[in-house]
This record gives structure tokens, sequence and C-alpha cells, in this order.
DNA sequence: CATGCTACTGTGGTCAGACCACACGAGGAG
DNA sequence: CTCCTCGTGTGGTCTGACCACAGTAGCATG
């Protein structure tokens, strides 16, 4: 509730709560150079370890980036990319089973779904890099890796359209952990090719009915996309 | 692609890419425990503040929960609590101006409409816990800080009825991002009684239509429920 | 005077060692 | 047999040291 002036037991929660309390205050914004860890540490007088343990933190989510030497790119700088510490910690989480595969597979849905309906209904919001990644999946000597790769990108590309940024991070953290199941799925698939070909129409399809307005259509298309894949590379529950 | 060979530059890295493959493998699961820290230092020919900074984010991102003194405890223990991973994740980006509040009230307006209609199209899904939580907020006297942590714990049980944890992660790591905003937001309302009762109504209808299975009328009522809230509390954009 | 090299300085990255607080458990005192 | 005390192993923290790295100031050289 109060995490202000909460004590903080740990020493590193100290600073955290510091750094947090400076970014909402607007005292620190990307961009911004925080202290030298030396200085930080006895001005919040606790040890320079525990000033790093909190960096560490701020850094696998996405919120520093620390760079040694000197000069404008070293120390540690706020940023604020959101994709690494949502895609770090989905996939932990799944590889811990704290998230069932079937569920990041139905918040997949769920996201994907309202994406394609928003980008549909706004006519304002340019499909052209989902449309680039298309062209690109037509390459005829792309391995599964390649096109699965290609596909992750596609998806995200219309999450990135959609303009709300929450919701692309979350999807393509969905996506990173469970890369390596679509991966092995991908193995599973008796005949790669027949699957990329149906996949690519089916990518088209979904841009089409996205760029002619029709939320709807989109909706199921996307939809039966996601979970015929899912289903092929036995990775779906029932 | 390949994390298990990746040079992993940084020493804290080499630890949690040699848990995190552990997880994967099955070495580890939730339960079990670490070796002590400095064994696993030498064991992996790093420093224990390497090691240290690697359990710092694995518990922040509900990993690990470490413990001092001796026993069963003690330690760190693998668990698998997503929530507090999610929510430092999404409060620090918004405080950091990586998500705007704006793209977190239409995901949390996706989210939650996508578990409304899931809850009311399935009749196994029990929805007690919520009606547990709506009769608690009946109370008279209560303050607009404690009705508002009991509607944060409605819609979150709400969003565990589900049964998608995935989801009911998201949902309570996006309410408590906004958790600050959305307090200032109560003080700027004139008649907090008046709002309420409102909220209250709202609330009661809502469960109705999903006890109903009107997966339609629910997610519609929840979307001016939510969208009414911001707007009346001064925090939507138009 | 211009140029290029060198040493210095400040930064994060890492390690080693020490000490503390804590909780359990073994062993002795009663 | 019971209770207390001390030992032991754990995480939590601090300190100091050293390294790698990048920029920069200043000197040497042409």
């Amino acid at each position: 509730m109060d995490a202000t002036t909460a004590p903080a037991a740990r020493a590193w929660q100290t600073v955290l709560e510091r750094i947090e309390d400076d970014l909402l205050e607007g005292r620190l914004t990307p961009g911004d150079r925080l202290p030298p860890e030396r200085e930080l540490a006895v001005r919040l007088g606790v040890g320079r370890s525990s000033v790093r343990e909190a960096l560490r933190v701020l850094e696998v989510l996405g919120l520093v980036r620390t760079g040694t030497g000197s000069g404008p790119t070293s120390g540690a700088i706020i940023i604020a990319t959101p994709r690494g510490g949502m895609s770090a910690l989905l996939r932990l989480q799944v590889a811990a089973h704290g998230f069932p595969l079937d569920d990041v597979v139905r918040t997949r849905l769920v996201l994907e779904s309202a994406v394609v309906e928003a980008v549909a209904a706004d006519p304002a919001r340019s499909t052209d890099d989902a449309h680039a990644v298309l062209d690109a999946m037509d390459a005829a000597d792309l391995t599964p890796g390649e096109f699965l790769a290609l596909d992750a990108q596609l998806h995200l590309a219309l999450a990135e359209a959609s303009g709300n940024v929450v919701i692309a991070a979350m999807m393509a953290g969905l996506r990173t952990a469970i890369e390596s199941y679509v991966q092995a799925g991908a193995d599973r698939i008796a005949d790669w090719e027949a699957t990329a070909g149906r996949l690519r129409s089916e990518h088209a399809a979904i841009l089409s009915a996205v760029d002619a307005g029709d939320a709807a259509s989109a909706r199921t298309l996307i939809h039966d996309h996601i979970t015929g894949y899912y289903a092929e590379a036995g990775l779906a529950r029932t």
C-alpha cells in the first residue's frame, strides 16, 4: 500500500523502492543516468553489492541498461523496454510449471483476437510491416525454424499495429515462452511443406480480412489459425 | 535460440541459464531446494555475489523463495508464483513510462471481457468467491481505499474463476500497476458514495449476467463498468 | 602548430573474505 | 524426562580489492 514508507527489511529492496519512487515522481525518466554504483551505495547507506542486486533486477525487467567504460553510454541508464522482462518472466514461469502451456495458448488467443479486431476496426492502422513479413515468408527455401521465426515476427507486427504496447509486449513474451514447444511441435509434423503452405494462406486471409475492416472474420480466422497449428503440432489439450 | 550453449558473457547469466535449464529439463520443480549459495558458486565457477544476483532476479520474478536459518523452510526453494513478478514488471514499466496508462486500461478491458465471457460460457465455473467479495463490499463504513481493494479482489476472483492462471496473473499485475492512479482518481470524485453505489450495482449486474450464462451482456457490462470508472476518475484519454 | 600515442580516470563486473541474524538440532544440565 | 544452551549451516550484508573497458587529457613527436 505505502511503498515509500515501508521499512523494506532487505537492503536491495530499499534501493529498488528508491529508484521506483524516483521514477514515479519524475525525478528519473528514460535516458537519464543513474549515479555510479559506489555513490548510490553511500547515498542510500547500503553496500555496493546490494545496489548491484537491485540494478540486476531492473536490468532483467528492462528498466536499465548498464555499460562499462566511460562516456555517455556507460553507467546505468534508464530505459523502458518491457519485451525482455516480459519474455523472461513468462518463459521461466512456463519452465517452472507456474504457467500451464494451455493457458499460455488460450491467452494468446484472447490477445490476438483483440489485436486483429482493433486493427481491422481502425482504418488508420497500417499493416505494412505485417505485409512485408508476409512476403518474406513466401521464400521457398525456409527451414522450419526460419519460417516460425518469421511467423512470430508477423504476429508481433500485427500486435504493434494495434498501437497497444502492453499487448504487444505480452504477446512477444507469450510467444517466447512457448518458443521451444512450438519448435518441437514442428518436428512432429509429417508433411511440413503442406503445413507451411496452409499457414501462408491463412496469414494472407487474416491480413486481407484486417485490411478489409472485417473484424468478425479476422477474429475467426486468427482463432482457427492458432488452434489449428497447436492441434497439428500435438500441443493442444483437447 | 540455444540458451544452453550460449556463452553468457556475464557470470550471473550463467547461473540464471543453468537454473532455467534445470527447470526445463525437469531437474528442478517447485518445492525443490537449490544448493546453498556457496556451493552453487563453487560448482558453477563463479563468485557468490554473482549467484546472489541471479537468485535475486529469480526471487523478484516469483521463481524462488529464500529463507534464512536452517530447516526445511531455509535456503532457496523453487516456487512458481508469477503474481509478484508480473506486478513488479508492469508497475515499474508504467512508472518508467514504458507502458502508457491508456494501454494498460485497454489491456484490462480485453482481458476482463474475455474472462467474463469464458466464465459465463462455462457452467462449471463457480463464482462463489466473487459473490463473497461482492457481499463484503456492501458494508457501509468502507473507506475509498478499502472499497477499491475489495474491487480489485472482486475482479481478480472473476479472473481466477476463469481457470486461466496466465490471465489471472496479468490482471493482478495490471491492477497493481495502476493502483496509485486508481486511488488518486478516487480522490477526485466529488460524490464518492454515489459512485460507490453505482459500482456496487454494476458489480451485481455483471455477476448476474455471468451466472445466467449471458456472455454477451457480461462483456458489455464489464466494458462499461471499467470505462465508466476511468472516465469519472479523470483517467481516460478521451 | 598539428598529430598521434600514452597514461590516467571513472565506470561496471567480479571475486574473496569477513561478519551478522536466524532457525534448527544435538547435547548437557537440572 | 525436560529444558536450556551452544554449535552449525543457511541467507543477508558489507568491505576491499582487482580487472576490463572506454573516453580523455596531456605529452611527445613530426
